[in-house]
This record gives structure tokens, sequence and C-alpha cells, in this order.
DNA sequence: AAAACTTCTTGCCATATGACAAGTTTTATT
DNA sequence: AATAAAACTTGTCATATGGCAAGAAGTTTT
């Protein structure tokens, strides 16, 4: 089920989870490769996604309208990040989000039906998707709990930090509204930070 | 397995969710109520709770101290809500969250492996529950957009009208960290819409 | 009832961030 | 290459919110 001989991206998802080579004999052949091109949608508004994914190479982010029409980034993603919608795939519920590839996006795609029944036959791997699953969670609470206690130019050194890709490949434009700021805010902190 | 002959609060939370007589007799044994005395903790920092409850009566608070020690009340809960830390209940991770009764509080509380069990048993139930944690999911999110979309004061509004016993019974020093403010502009904004 | 706390209000001033608009640079389209 | 469009920067000024400190009001403890 391998489709090439080049050192396979989720070999490295897999990578320090204590999973044995016959259980990713098990479960890679579950997640099947898929690509977005630049500004394509994985998930729009009103859809019911029963799909989560992995990034191998490319960026996404994922932005709601809020009631006055302003496009607010909610969460920027990056290679090795999980891109998952809860309501949808556990709830079977229609999202509230639209998921865009900023560039062209090579992901791996596993279907949620697959996820439960590897979730619920290898231990090893259920230890390794909880973490992913529990983490993408932390990471949401963080964020709004940042938004409340840092200043603007601490959520970005922040950012910078945890995420340098995304700023050098996300506009300036969706990292402010993730940050919670106007795109001239952002680019005076941007040049505070370079003295 | 009913405890007195007074309406029971559990019949409204049911109510309207199509939910059958003979399917209540087999849900309701499985909560019991509980109460929990102003100050206690339900839930404190690191522990692993397998629990989730309906508040009765009363009033609770969840909040996180950030890395500069400041105790930032997270989520603000009031008779009819349900009170769930998701990490906990289905990755069975330490919370990073504390979960405090602000006044005496009456709960009725479910352990996962029942909640389990119903959801996969009563189709009823798995929809009304679904309803309830999506809806407490999607609130998270909702807070964390009105954050960065809305005026603090906007922010207090939407709680007023949203919540408005819980202004009435919670200290302005908590409602001003949830709504992302300090207690002095809290206080200021409920002047000015006193006129 | 007094004392000790906690909660809430208010004043003064500082500061982070926003609004708007103009200009520059970069990227996309024809 | 020319043009258009988008992304980014910068200036001026306005405003929302914070920091600090003092006092008032309400609550709990002794």
């Amino acid at each position: 089920m391998e489709t090439n001989t080049t050192p396979h991206f989720l070999y490295k998802v897999f990578a320090n989870s204590g999973i044995t080579q016959a259980e990713l004999d098990v479960i890679l052949p579950k997640y099947n490769q898929i690509t977005f091109e630049k500004n394509e949608y994985l998930l729009k508004e009103g859809q019911v996604e029963k799909k989560y994914w992995f990034i191998q190479t490319g960026f996404l982010r994922s932005y709601i309208v809020d009631t006055e029409g302003n496009d607010i980034t909610f969460n920027l993603y990056a290679e090795g990040d999980v891109v998952i919608d809860y309501p949808s795939l556990f709830f079977f519920e229609p999202t509230r989000e639209n998921i865009q590839a900023l560039t062209d996006t090579v992901c791996w795609e596993i279907d949620v039906d697959s996820f439960q029944e590897l979730f619920s036959t290898v231990p090893n791997y259920r230890e390794q998707q909880k973490g992913l699953l529990v983490g993408s969670y932390f990471a949401l609470k963080e964020h709004s709990i940042s938004l409340i206690a840092d200043q603007a130019k601490d959520r970005y050194l922040k950012l910078l930090k945890d995420k340098p890709h995304i700023i050098q490949n996300v506009s300036l434009k969706h990292i402010a509204t993730y940050l919670g700021i106007t795109d001239t805010s952002l680019s005076r902190i941007r040049k505070e930070i370079m003295h």
C-alpha cells in the first residue's frame, strides 16, 4: 500500500510513539494522501466533514466570519500539524469554520470510521492520537487565555517562537486577526521588534 | 430510584428531547445528586475527572492561573448548564482548569462509563447530549471570537443578555477576568450602561 | 458591636491599540 | 512589459482600557 520508496511522511508522525512496524502496517493504509491548491477549501461553513488531516507540506488557516462581517482567522496550521474540527468529526454537526489552503498543500487524510477502528484496536495509536487531540484543544484554550492575559506584542513573539514558519509564509493580515489586532498594529509591532 | 416526589430536575433537562418515559427510566438512575459548598472544588488542576455535571441550582466558575500568576476566570456556569472538561473526560488527561463553586450548589453527576453506555444505546439521549456538548464547544469558540471582535462593553451586554443570573450572583472581579478586562474597567462600563 | 476583610467605585494619568488615509512595495493578471 | 491588485508601511489623531491609589460600601469573623 506504500505509494513510493521515499521515506514516508507518516513514519515521522508516528515515530517515538511506541508504535511497532506491525501496527504501522495496519495504520498507514488507512491514510490517503491528498493535495489542495492555494485558496482551495478543505471545509466550508455548514458542511459536515468526517475526516481530518495531517499536513505534510503547506499552510492552512481556519476562519470565521463574525456578526459584523469581519473575517477572523481562528487558527493557522503548518507542516506536521493536525487539522481537525471536533464538532464535525465527533458529533456530525455542521461546522462554523472555513478551512482554507494558503499555499499548495499536501495532506494525509483519515476518515472518522477508520480512526475509530484504529483508536479502539491499537493502544499505541490511541495514546498518540489522544496526545494530538488534547494538544489541539489545549492550544485553543491557551490562545484564548493569551488574548486576555498577554499584550499583542507578546502574542506575536509567542507565535514567532512556536511557529516561525507561519510568520514567514502567512500574510500579515491573517496573522493580525489571529492575534486579535489590526494589520496596522502588527506592522508597527514588527517594526518595534526589529529595533 | 427516585429520591423524592417533587418534580425531578432532570425531567426538565430531558424535556423536549424526544426521550420517552421508558428511556428516562434507564437514564435517570445513572445520575446522582451531589452538593458542593461555596468555595468547594469540583475539579482541581492536575486531576483526572471521569464525571461531568448538570447544575440544578448554584453558580460555578472555572479558572486558570496564567504564567504571571493571574487568576483568569475561563467560564461561568449557572442553573441548567453542563459542566464538562473534555480532555479529562474523553482522554483521561489531567485537566489544567480549576472548577469551583461560587455558591452552595446542587448538581447531577454522571460518570463517563454510564455516559458512554447511554450514548451508544439510547439514540434520543445521544442526540440530546450531542447538542449539549457541541454547544459548550461552540460557546468556548464564540467567547474567543468575542474577545477579538467585540468591545468589552459589548461582551458585557452579551453576557447580561445571555446569563443575567450570573451578573447578579458572581463577583465583579470574576466577571471582569472572564470578559478579559480589569475590575476597574468593568465597574466603569456598568456605570456607563446605567447612564 | 468592633475589627478585619472583601468588594466595588472613582479620580488621575499613562499607554496600547484602532481608524483612516496616503504612499510604497510586492505579487498577480493580461 | 504594462497594468492592476494585493500586501505592507507610516503618519496623525482618537479612544478603549489599564495602573495605581484612595475611599465607600458591604460581608464575615471575633
